[in-house]
DNA sequence: AACGTTCTCGAAAACGATTTCACGCGGGTG
DNA sequence: CACCCGCGTGAAATCGTTTTCGAGAACGTT
């Protein structure tokens, strides 16, 4: 069917194995020979069978991606880093979509495996690391990107989540803010976690008392914040003048909830988010939010992946990379009853 | 290094090729035996080779996605049916962004090619499909979605984009719109091409006389379409009552574009797009869409590729998928001056 | 002229599975 | 009783490469 190196072989009238050195310059060929396999090549339209290489060489070229939701513009964000990266070092990539089912992440983790893929780039979708940990177990390589796993010492690029969510505080508390509603991400999620803490921080930093009422938790869903936002505001009692939400997605379903009720953003309420998501700077107003450095997470964790499929480290290194204060038009100058306080 | 199917044999004190059997369910083999090989397996932590099982068999259970830019909502959601599809028929996915560059969609087509994957499920980027040309030269099963590229005949997935941009022109025109201005794609992607006719069918439809100065061209961006509503506004004169985007990011550009300039969305100027991206519902107003079944595409064209790997058809078949309007909020009477006309 | 070295290259052995082939063995049939 | 058939099984061939091994040729050195 499909023409082989021995096809080419024959046709140049030398050895298979001449032919495999003229592919791929592992030891010097005379050049009249080489210059024959190459025309046989070309004459007859040869295309090397990767799986056959890929069996004997005992590498793939190939890592896995498994992300909880490609359709998610942070993750596509980041799959497009990885993407990139992947090929540009000459690696393929294996696309799974876990739709934050833990059981499907297992799966995927053993149908890779089976592909023998040479590592894998994965943002956890639960908080146990099961199937994570039976990766690691037999020694393959994996590197995590935005979350990190509680009992799992592995490579991982992650956000300085924490900082980042300072940022935003002490931006509102610049405005006057003095009364701010938050809205957290899922408890267990390291991302979401660290976002929690770096929001108690910043009040902290700028002498706030946290009120428990005014922190919810969410799902990162558009829903949590239509809902989360009228919540808020009642349990403020009137005094609430700013959201701060950690993800976009939230945000601007804060957004949605505040319109709808005939408030006005910044004006009546202003609104932060995180992430900084295409549709952020899309929507009226512009949304004041964080953006994280998502193409370079994913380009790093490739390459600190393929480092360590060759070997490279063997202690496991960990990158934070620094997030970025992005001030659109959803967060004002807090009205002069919330400013006076 | 890793145990193989010789070991599992040993273990079990058969042959390999019962151990396959076993695996397989190829061939009965005695219960005691099975059970034996069974536990040899699990004793082991055998887990099969892809790589030598794909060289085997001459198939790799992988299937190959091209696709412009999975940042794009649109394609990230097909993307996501294309996953889903493909893992849930037992195979793999191999995720190849192609940036619109035609170069690199021609070294992605090669380096599939090469990894042997059974079929493409491909969204092209340009207008000239050379290197499609030369993936089907070979035999290799291919399915295109979303657009279709001129002098292939390959089979195709779309959305029926005449029928739904009619539709667009037709709610537009019961709620008085006379004056109606386009924002079409590139010449040359086919779905862009769809609209524009359908665009102008429904004009047909409804009576009224196109005017060339009142459609123009745009690259669906966001862009685009802040430059192209003003634009428009200029060339109707006042008489503009209504502007349809070939796809919603452009209409988000126009109605930003409006907001910028005072304008109010629908009253001043109504606005749809199309595509109905998940941005779409969280602007405000909500946009007035056509509804394109990106779940189905993906899932239809997976479903159709494995089909011809399995050999079935040998014609190409064309799947047309029905859209649906979507009215939301950003589309709304014609103001009185403009309806009178 | 004899003798290492270095180069180049072919034969054959992997890589790890599946599949073909042939064979032994019971049991039903004429 | 001879024959044939079907079942379960192992040995060996196969998929298409890369890589090891060893040998011949070419070349420079003393």
């Amino acid at each position: 069917m499909s023409v082989t190196v021995l096809d080419v072989a024959r046709a140049a009238g030398v050895s298979a194995s001449t032919v495999s050195r003229v592919l791929n310059g592992t030891t010097p060929v005379h050049a009249a020979k080489r210059r024959r396999v190459l025309q046989a090549v070309r004459h007859l339209g040869y295309e090397p069978n990767g799986l056959a290489r890929s069996l004997k060489q005992r590498k793939s070229l190939t890592l896995g991606l498994v992300v909880p939701d490609i359709t998610n513009p942070f993750f596509a964000e980041i799959a497009k880093g990885v993407e990139t990266a992947s090929h540009r070092l000459g690696y393929s990539l294996i696309l799974c979509n876990s739709g934050n089912a833990v059981e499907r992440e297992r799966r995927y983790l053993e149908v890779l495996r089976e592909r023998r893929v040479d590592g894998l780039v994965f943002v956890p979708a639960g908080r146990h690391g099961d199937a994570l940990r039976a990766w690691a177990a037999r020694g393959l390589p994996v590197v995590l990107m935005d979350r990190v796993v509680a009992g799992v010492a592995s490579d991982a690029v992650t956000t300085d989540n924490r900082f980042g969510m300072k940022l935003v505080v002490r931006h509102l508390v610049r405005l006057g803010h003095r009364t701010i509603g938050f809205i957290g991400g899922p408890r267990g999620v390291s991302s979401a976690d660290e976002r929690w803490v770096g929001f108690l921080e910043g009040l902290r930093e700028a002498g706030l008392a946290p009120e428990s009422r005014l922190m919810v938790r969410g799902d990162f869903t558009f829903e949590t914040g239509l809902r989360a936002a009228p919540a808020l505001s009642a349990a403020a009692r009137g005094r609430l003048t700013a959201i701060v939400a950690s993800s976009d997605v939230m945000a601007l379903g804060a957004m949605r909830a505040v319109h709808q009720r005939g408030g006005r953003v910044p004006e009546t309420v202003s609104i932060a988010g995180f992430d900084d998501i295409a549709a952020a700077s899309l929507v009226q107003p512009p949304l004041t939010t964080v953006a994280q450095p998502v193409r370079e997470i994913g380009e790093r964790a490739v390459e600190l992946l393929v480092g360590r499929v060759a070997g490279e480290r063997t202690r496991p290194s960990f990158v934070r990379l620094k997030p970025r204060l992005v001030v659109r038009h959803s967060t004002g100058p807090a009205p002069a009853s919330g400013a006076r306080r």
